[in-house]
DNA sequence: GGTCCAATCATAACGGCGTTATGGATGGGA
DNA sequence: TCCCATCCATAACGCCGTTATGATTGGACC
C-alpha cells in the first residue's frame, strides 16, 4: 500500500538472491578487513542492514555461510590459475601457476587461512562436497603435468601424484608464510619458495636442469 | 583452622604450579579427543575442578592458556625430532627426522591444527616468542643439513635455506593430511610424502640417488 | 481485483561464551 | 600471631549463535 514509486527504500524489493549475494560480499568483506574473528552474524547483519534470521533463511546459519564463502574462495582461486596462459612450455605454466596461487592467498590471506583452516579446525568444518571445489583447482595442476609428460619434458608418472607433490609444496609454503614462520630466513621467495618448487620439478625432469637460483 | 590431616580434599592444598599443570593437561585432553572447539573456560574449569578464575590466574585468559598449551606442543615436536638417532648417514637421518615429525602431528592432529591455526588465524593470535619456540625444531633440521653438507653428501649452500624448503614440503603435507584434500590420490604417504622429500633431497644431493619410490 | 500462501526477516528470548568485579579463604613471612 | 598477597568461588556483563514467533509481502491462482 501507500504507493510508494522508489521501493528500494522499503523493506521488501531486492530480491532474494540479491540479499544472499550481498550477505557474502560483506562477510568476505569483514574477514578481509578485520580477520575471522570480526565475523558475526549480529554484526553481518547490522552491517548489511538486514536481521540476523537472514543468515538462516539463506544459509542455515554462520556455519553455512561460511562454507558459501569459502566454497567462493575456491571458485576464485580456480578462476585465478585457470588465467595462466598455457604456452609451449610447461615448465613455464607451472611456475606461473604457482606464482598466481601464491598470488591469490596473499591478497586475501585471512580467507585462505580460512579456507584451509575450517577443513583443519573443528569450527564451521567443511562437508566432503565442499572439499570437491579446491579439487577443481587440483585437477587444473594434474593437466599441467600430464601436457609436460606428454611434451616429454616430464618423466613418466601418475600426474595426479605429481601434481599433489607439486601443491603440498606450495600449500607448504603459503601457510608458512601466512603465519610468519617463514620469517627465519631472509627473503623467502627467494630463497624457499622458487629454489623448491625449482628442486620438485628438476627431480621430476626427463633431463634436469640446473635451478634457476641458489639452493 | 580445623587440623585436617589430609588437606588436599579442601581448596587450598595443591600448589598453583600444580593447578597450572593441570589446567593445561586437561586442556590438552579436551583438544584431543573432542576438537578444538569444545574447549571453553567454562568447561574446561568444571573438568579440572576449579573455577573459571583459575584460567586468568594462571593464564591471564583463554589466549594465554591456548598459547602455553601450544607452546607445550612445539617443545613435544622438538623432543620427538630431538629423538631420531644420529647415525652416519644424514639423509636417513632427515628421512626419519620427517617421519618423527609427521608421525607427532598425527598422534594429536588437533594440536598440531591449533600450533598452526593459531599462528594462521585470528583467535588466540601467537605472539612472536610463541613463534620462537617453533624454530627450536626448526634449528635441529638445520644442523640435519649441516652435517650433510659437511660430510660432503649435500651441495653446499645456506643450510637455513635448505631447512626451510625441507620444512615446507613436509608441514605442507601434514596440513593437507590433516584437512582431508590429500585424499584425492591413493596412499598419499606412497605417493606423495616420500617422492616429494625424495625428489628434494636428491635435487640437494651433490650426486642424486635415485628415489626410493615412484615419483 | 481479490485471495491465499510460502517466503522473508524484524524482534525478542535462551543458553553458552570470555571476561570482570568482588570478596572470602588461605598460607607463608615478619 | 598478625598480616597481607595470592588464589579462586560466585555472580554479573556483554557478547555470541540459535530458535520461536509473528508481521509483512510479493507472486500465483481464480
Amino acid at each position: 500500500m501507500a504507493g510508494r514509486v522508489d521501493q528500494t527504500v522499503a523493506g521488501r524489493s531486492a530480491s532474494s538472491a540479491e540479499v544472499r549475494r550481498r550477505l557474502l560480499e560483506v562477510a568476505a568483506h569483514m574477514v578481509r578487513d578485520q580477520g575471522p574473528s570480526a565475523l558475526s552474524a549480529r554484526k553481518l547483519a547490522t552491517a548489511t542492514g538486514t536481521s540476523t534470521m537472514a543468515v538462516y533463511t539463506h544459509f542455515g546459519g554462520m556455519p553455512g555461510l561460511v562454507r558459501a564463502m569459502v566454497g567462493e574462495g575456491f571458485r576464485r582461486l580456480f578462476a585465478r590459475v585457470a588465467e595462466v596462459p598455457i604456452t609451449e612450455d610447461p615448465l613455464l605454466d607451472l611456475r606461473n601457476a604457482a606464482a598466481a596461487y601464491r598470488a591469490h592467498a596473499q591478497a586475501d590471506p585471512d580467507l585462505y587461512a580460512v579456507m584451509f583452516g575450517s577443513a583443519t579446525l573443528g569450527d564451521y568444518r567443511l562437508h566432503y562436497e565442499d572439499r570437491i571445489l579446491g579439487l577443481d583447482a587440483f585437477e587444473q595442476i594434474k593437466q599441467f603435468m600430464e601436457r609436460g609428460m606428454v611434451a616429454g619434458v616430464l618423466r613418466e608418472g601418475d600426474p595426479a601424484a605429481v601434481a599433489a607433490q607439486w601443491w603440498t609444496a606450495l600449500h607448504g609454503f603459503v601457510m608458512l608464510e601466512l603465519s610468519k614462520f617463514i620469517d627465519v630466513v631472509d627473503d623467502a621467495e627467494d630463497t624457499v619458495l622458487w629454489p623448491l618448487m625449482d628442486h620438485l620439478l628438476s627431480s621430476l625432469m626427463v633431463t634436469p636442469e640446473a635451478p634457476r637460483r641458489d639452493g
